[in-house]
DNA sequence: ATGCTAACTTACCAATCGGTAAGTGGTCAA
DNA sequence: TTGACCACTTACCGATTGGTAAGTTAGCAT
């Protein structure tokens, strides 16, 4: 075959799925393989593990949603940022794959001291923050508490989905994602 | 020995820890029967399988709850709804675990279809809000919403507590802890 | 043509998984 | 004393796990 790496993105959008619904223990290569159309060993070419796939999982994921902040930039950065969780929240509502990757790594990040992918996104949500008129008279504290506030209301939301439909059915539901969205806006507007 | 069933809570109270660490997947019985000095067999012999016990433990978990929402009553709703999430986000942070486990079977409740235990504590909450003077006119869904975000901001903050502590260190994250505070008694005084 | 390397495959491995079968030993009612 | 019953144990099972070893096949530079 050519000597290129043409296939590794594809093998991590498999691994994407899997580990974001079933979670690192959930998920075996013998799964990713078959979902992938190669063996097993294929994926082992690549990654010498299973646990460096899911670093290289993590790490797309990082950069992915960087790409995304940046690409919907707004000079006023209330707005900016406004914009940014609206979209986030439409996107994860549409396919929650990322955010539930996320919570899974979260909920991993204790028994294994793996560098966070995720800082270089967070440092920069935070200096976006610090340049709006109500961020830049936040401590750091603050700060990260708005910023922990909006992910953990959204992730939430989109994590609970499944559970919540069962419980509370479709159209409940809907307006649940309606009301949502205000409390993004209710949230984004003490920054301005 | 005695028929008497005086081990299983303890059964259920090892598997509660090991089950919010690592989640349905990444338990084992083999695990589990190890941290309760018994054999493997010890614990098949209550719980017929290991899903079983997972119910059992998620059963419990619901029990915990309710009854902590119980025990601080107080007969304006408002106030009783202010100062159980003010307790749960202070025992959260001392001790984790049941939060994790939310999380854990929230993120699983996709796959398989099991009845969710936490419903009626769910209702119960949506019960007090109803009760409260700005909670009586909102929808329901409005009401969901509500529940959705202050469990979304307590429970986040706690799991993302490894993660933080990581990143930006131990005295910016206990300032983060003061600021969750203040955002839940934010939260709360929206229904007053 | 030849050799090198990248991208795989088949074959295999010990360890562990959840679960079954068949006891063992103690307690208690009859 | 007996026998039922409960709380467990040892022994074992086939399936699956993550991972290794040793090819095989194809493109490409020399």
């Amino acid at each position: 075959m050519k000597p290129s790496g043409d296939a590794k993105p594809a093998y991590i959008a498999v691994a994407t799925r899997r580990f974001a619904m079933d979670g690192f223990y959930g998920t075996s290569l013998s799964h990713l393989a078959k979902d992938s159309g190669v063996s097993k060993q294929a994926l082992l070419h690549f990654f010498k593990t299973k646990e460096a796939l899911y670093e290289a999982t993590l790490t797309a994921l990082a950069e992915r949603m960087m790409q995304d902040l940046i690409a919907c930039h707004h000079a006023e950065p209330a707005q900016w940022l406004s914009d940014y969780f609206m979209i986030l929240c439409q996107n994860a509502c549409a396919d929650p794959t990322d955010l539930r990757l996320v919570m899974h790594a979260l909920l991993d990040s204790d028994h294994n001291a793996r560098k966070w992918p995720l800082k270089p996104y967070l440092d920069k949500l935070l200096v976006i923050i610090a340049h709006t008129n109500g961020g830049h008279k936040m401590s750091t504290a603050k700060r990260i508490n708005w910023l922990l506030q909006m992910n953990g209301m959204i992730n939430y939301h989109i994590i609970s989905h499944t559970a919540m439909l069962g419980m509370y059915g479709e159209q409940v539901l809907a307006d649940t994602f309606n009301a949502l969205r205000s409390s993004i806006s209710a949230q984004a507007r003490l920054l301005e």
